[in-house]
RNA sequence: GCCCCGGUGGUGUAGCCCGGUCAAGCAUGUUAGCCUCUCGAGCUAGCGACGCGAGUUCAAAUCUCGCCCGGGGCACCA
């Protein structure tokens, strides 16, 4: 009945085997550092196959390294992820299971599918590179499982031995050259502390969990050694799964790496991990961006293999499209210069908050003396009449640094420009204008933050930390504490 | 070096599997005009792309081969 479209396709494309109700799909953050807009979208292409297809839905930190964990880092993914609104129905830590995945350590080791090895790491490397096996490789299974039973009674330190996947030492694929399954950590782990020291690799530990977890469809950002998980999967007898890998979501001028980002909040270069410029769920949420918005601009560019550089203003048009019937307009004139009006009535406007939608309305009370913004007036000369915004007419008696005006009318004049301004009544505020925070090449961008001064009517009072707003021919901005505003783009 | 995976306008994508309806759609961007008193809103119009080269075919963005370019993997990271 689906009707072959020939162009536009409506939503993420269907998923290969997917039985509705019989699905299971999974967020696997690694709990080693702040959740990323990449996160994000990829979370969200979760999300929205488990209520397409009425799935399950897992929170599953891989905290399987100990050196990189850290507890702070689990709150922000579950904060981000309540954000986005997603709703999962289980959430786990693999660190929970460390007992199903020796299990199934042990289980490879019986077969003969799994063998100790006490190479050291470069060794391993030579002789992985050289396509060569060690001497290891050939033991008996008792051995093995000697050794085995002699790790998790933490027998031996770090370094002394791994646990190697049996692959094809000559497979062209060198990471199934016997990769690496189990392997000993001394350090601490932020939940399970000092009761493992032998923890698994990735490879092994997402078969595991997988499998547990009864999931279907696993749909994440660079994905790789695929041949290799499926070739554990099988030795373990697991069920088959369905693996769609596509590109990182890349930004423009925003790298997602740590490497390049932890400098800048450690020199304080940008004012945390928070900052409105940077690639964080908790920088975007501060700069404006609203859940809808990462949710819509996630189903507009969907997924892909093509590797890409997403441009900023592709999110930030679909955030003000969500932005502008529900947020309140209020005046703001940056870079204000007295305007005197003479012969200006006084008046009690009363100014609706929005031109369409009735989001109430607020009163101000005008007399002759008035703000407007020095780039309106700047180029105006004298004897040009232009409206304030709502007000009435006025009439340019004095251009330059001083201007003056008189009241020219109430009366609605096509074609003239209209200029919000704002009464002796009002609040000085700051916004500050994020950027791209780096250059071409990874350099940083020193005009990556802009602030603009200037003065809000003062109805911004009423606004609470977290509300966004419309200054008029301005920006959407939203108010980050009291009288500072992050402007959304 | 070896192994995967990609390459559609400035950007992101649709179309590619099952060749014609694609002188290539949509979004963003940009330009111009309109606009009920904002705009980065809305409306209208314009701009702009199938990596390169062969081959198959009546017909190729779509199939085949070669080349070039990009990304990822080859960790006791995930």
């Amino acid at each position: 009945m689906e009707e072959k479209q020939k162009h536009g396709r409506v939503g993420l494309p269907p998923l290969p085997n997917a039985v509705k109700g019989k699905t299971g799909f999974r967020l696997p953050p690694e709990p080693s550092g702040f959740m990323t807009i990449g996160h994000a979208m990829a979370f969200t292409i979760n999300y929205l196959y488990k209520e397409q297809y009425d799935g399950e839905l897992w929170l599953r930190f891989e905290d399987t390294n100990p050196r990189k964990v850290q507890p702070r880092y689990y709150d922000s993914f579950r904060r981000g992820i309540a954000w986005l609104g997603i709703e999962c129905d289980h959430e786990k830590n693999v660190s929970d299971d460390m007992e199903a995945i020796y299990a199934s350590g042990k289980k490879l080791l019986e077969q003969g599918d799994a063998y100790a090895c006490s190479c050291d790491e470069a060794k391993v490397k030579r002789l992985r590179f050289d396509g060569v096996a060690c001497e290891h490789r050939d033991n008996p299974v008792e051995t093995n499982l000697r050794i085995w039973d002699e790790l998790l009674a933490k027998k031996h330190g770090e370094g002394s031995y791994v646990v190697r996947f049996k692959g094809d030492m000559q497979s062209p694929n060198y990471s199934l050259r016997d990769t690496n399954l189990f392997r000993v950590i001394a350090q601490a782990h932020p939940l399970t502390g000092e009761r493992y020291t032998l923890w698994p690799t990735y490879d092994l530990a997402n078969a595991v969990e997988d499998e547990m977890c009864g999931i279907t469809h696993v749909l994440r950002s660079s994905e790789f050694r695929n041949e290799l998980q499926q070739l554990i999967r099988d030795a373990l007898k697991f069920r088959r799964l369905e693996v769609i890998q596509f590109s990182r979501f890349n930004f423009k001028g925003t790298p997602v790496s740590k490497r390049l980002l932890r400098p800048l909040v450690e020199k304080k270069v940008v004012s945390g991990w928070d900052d409105p410029r940077m690639p964080t769920v908790d920088g975007l949420k501060r700069r404006g961006v609203v859940p809808q918005a990462i949710r819509d601009f996630t189903l507009q560019v969907g997924y892909t293999k093509t590797e890409h550089e997403y441009d900023w203003s592709i999110l930030l048009s679909v955030n003000r499209k969500i932005l502008d019937p529900v947020s309140k307009r209020l005046f703001f004139v940056p870079d204000p210069v007295p305007l005197a009006v003479e012969g200006a009535p006084d008046r009690k406007v009363e100014l609706p908050f929005h031109p369409q939608n009735d989001l109430g309305s607020r009163t101000i009370s005008t007399g002759g003396e008035l703000f407007v913004s020095s780039g309106d007036v700047r180029g105006l000369t004298k004897g040009s009449v232009f409206r304030l915004m709502d007000l009435y007419n006025v009439e340019l008696t004095s251009a330059g640094q001083k201007p003056a005006a008189k009241y020219a009318g109430d009366e609605l004049i096509p074609n003239t420009r209209k200029f919000q301004w704002v009464t002796p009544d009002h609040a000085e505020v700051e916004v500050t204008v994020p950027g791209e925070l780096f250059l071409e090449g990874d350099v940083y961008n020193e005009g990556s933050l802009k602030l603009v001064r200037g003065f809000a009517e003062g109805a911004v009072s009423q606004l609470k930390p977290g509300d966004i707003v419309q200054f008029p021919r301005f920006g959407f901005c939203r108010l980050d504490s009291p009288g500072h505003f992050i402007m959304t783009g």
